[in-house]
Formats: structure tokens, C-alpha cells, sequence
DNA sequence: CGTCTATTTGAATGTACTCAAAAGCGGTGG
DNA sequence: CCACCGCTTTTGAGTACATTCAAATAGACG
């Protein structure tokens, strides 16, 4: 019984016994350590990831070893390089734990088939996709728009939680600036 | 007979003749001029758009009057405030045509509709979403990572053609950096 | 041709960065 | 329980780079 991501699902679309069944047939627990990594850049990604617990980091890393963390994923959210699952292309993405964390994996070929057998799905990844679409969108505006400083305190809104699981210089990073700015602005929101 | 849509449509899904009638009965055609707006910020938003001609730029204005331009849209995109139609708030986009423009309206309740009737549409705005949530993902990872000369040079890659169209300062501020920055840059690169 | 808007150029300014060092914190083992 | 080690965060000083502001030039359109 996989019931965390059963009720994370019937949020968005009801599903009956069989279809619940048929649903976790598809998923696969797995666990790994903190700084182990699920997806690494270069390597083929064959799985859409549900994180069930712990808390991981999607991050792009360029020729000079410059880092960017794109996305933390904690409790109930959706990680993978989807650009990598859907085009069988090498992950540009890598993605590391960084705590102990436990997840439940689709196959990119199970989840096409779960598309096939029970439509709703799509429904629900659609809606999935749009809410993080949006989610992008706004994250993209304030990068336009706001000061590293507005930009942080939206983070702690919208993550409070994140806070202190997370290394500053991780969210730092995230927010595009360097640890010791983020030093300073903290110092000053005291 | 709205090929233009159909065809777009149709790289992604398989429509029978029915389908395509049903699908066409539910776009409404309209024509806007350069400067008009099709979406305010502050107004309710219910329509999603299609891009038959013309190009719009959709952008955030804040309480100083700072803008900030989201997305460029041309022939074969899709342009709405995406929030602002699911959950039934007021936009906090604008949209605004930056060339006299032809679209087609697909009203909320009848794309709801239309994804209890005909199921593929659901896959279809999955993948377009998907797609575009790719390629957000992506300019994050530009904005956090790329300096402006860099982005500038990704955009042009990205939309050789949108170059000509759209004025500089509007993709100065498109990339994040001032109209005086985009033009040295542009001087650097000759 | 004239007006309005967009782009370019120059000089001064400011903000976040780099680099280096110190302080703080957490975990491990004596 | 304390001492040590490695890693993270803080602090300081100097620097670089995009920005601001102002003015000149170029371009579009009636």
C-alpha cells in the first residue's frame, strides 16, 4: 500500500479499487542516502520519481562547474529531467539527495501505458504540469523583477519549511546569488 | 475551416472528422491592432488563445510601473494567464499585441468540455504544457547561470526570427538586463 | 519634412561580487 | 564531557560590472 501517493492523486481524479490497484502495480520504492544521486547528468532517465519522503535538489552544472539548483523536491512532490524521459536523450539535469530519502519510480514506458488503460491520468499529470508551469512562470517573474532580498523572503514564504533543512549557500543558489549576499541579507532582516 | 490550428493540433494528436468539426466549433476567431490589449491585469480572464498571426508579449507590471516581459508570442503559440483562468482570479498578467493580431479564443467551460469528450485533448495540452514547462526550466537555469551577453546570444538562437520583430527593449527586459546593456552588447558582438 | 520613439554613447554611481580570513556549528572519537 | 575536525556561515575590504541619468543620434511614420 502505497497510500501517501494514493491520496496525493485523488486530489485531482478519482480512482476505484481496480484502478488504484492497477496504479500501484506500477510504482517501485526505492531508497537512497543522502548525497547519493538519482538522475546524473549524461546518463539516460527511464523513471518519473514521487518523492515520499526526504528532500533532493535538480541542478544543472556547466563546463566550469558552476552549479544552478533549479527545483528542491520534499514530501509529494514529482522529480525527474523530463526533457531526458520524454526525448530518450542524456540528462542535462543531475539530482542529488540531500537527506536519506524514500521514493516510489514509474517507468517511462508504465506511465505511457497507464495514459492508455485509465485516461484520467493524463488529466492529472496535465494538471500537475500546469500547476508547476505556473508555479515557473511566477519564479521567473521575480528573477525579472524583485531584489535578491524580495526575492528571499518569497522563498520563505512559499517554502517555510525548507528553511532549515536546507544548506543557505543550496538557497542561495536557487535564488541566484552567492552565500555571503545572502549572509548580508539575512543580517539585515533580523 | 481553421487549418492552421488543426494541423498544430494534429503533430501531436490523431483527429477524425468529427473530432476536427467538434474541436473547430468550439475556437471563436478574433482580430486585435497593435497596442490593444487581449488580457489586463486586474480583469477576469476566460478564454485560452491560439496565435493564427501577429505577435503579443505577455508581462507582469508592478506597483512602480517596473514591467516584465514573460513570454513573446507568435504564429502557433498558445498565450493566457494560465492561473488566472484555472482558478477563476484576476489576471496578475497582461497581454498585449506588439503587431495587429488573429487569434482564436477556446472559451474554459468549453475546453473543460472538450477534454470530457474527446480524452486525447487532455494529452495534447499535457504535452504543450510539458513542453513549455521544459523550456521554462530552462530559461530559469539561463537566468541563473548565463550572463546577459550569453542569454542574448541563447535568445537569438532560440528565436531568429522574433529579432526583427520585436523592439530591444523589449527583450532587454525579456532577458533581464537594461536597453543601454543590450545595446553595448550588441555593439560588442559585431 | 517634422515629430515622436527607439537606440546608442558617455560618465558617474551603486550594488553584488570576489577573495581572504574569522567565527560558528555539528558530528566523532578520545 | 570535552577537544578536535571539517564544513557552513559570517564579516571585511577591494573590485568589477551593470545600472542610472543625460544627451545625442538614428529610425519610423504620418
Amino acid at each position: 500500500m502505497h497510500q501517501k501517493i494514493l491520496d496525493h492523486v485523488s486530489h485531482i481524479i478519482d480512482l476505484n479499487e481496480s484502478e488504484q490497484a492497477e496504479f500501484q502495480s506500477i510504482l517501485s520504492p526505492l531508497k537512497l542516502s543522502k548525497k547519493e544521486y538519482l538522475i546524473k547528468s549524461g546518463e539516460f532517465v527511464h523513471h518519473n520519481f514521487f518523492v515520499v519522503k526526504g528532500c533532493l535538489r535538480a541542478f544543472y552544472r556547466d563546463d566550469q562547474e558552476n552549479e544552478a539548483n533549479l527545483q528542491f523536491a520534499t514530501e509529494d512532490w514529482w522529480i525527474s529531467d523530463y526533457e531526458a524521459l520524454k526525448d530518450g536523450i542524456p540528462a542535462r539535469l543531475n539530482v542529488e539527495c540531500l537527506e536519506d530519502c524514500e521514493l516510489l519510480a514509474i517507468h517511462r514506458d508504465a506511465q505511457e501505458e497507464l495514459y492508455r488503460r485509465i485516461p484520467k491520468f493524463e488529466r492529472f499529470f496535465r494538471i500537475k504540469v500546469m500547476n508547476s508551469f505556473i508555479a515557473l512562470r511566477s519564479r521567473i517573474m521575480s528573477n525579472l523583477q524583485k531584489s535578491g532580498k524580495e526575492r528571499y523572503l518569497e522563498f520563505y514564504d512559499h517554502f517555510p519549511e525548507l528553511e532549515n533543512r536546507i544548506a543557505n549557500y543550496h538557497i542561495a543558489n536557487y535564488l541566484g546569488i552567492k552565500p555571503e549576499s545572502l549572509s548580508r541579507i539575512r543580517k539585515e532582516l533580523i
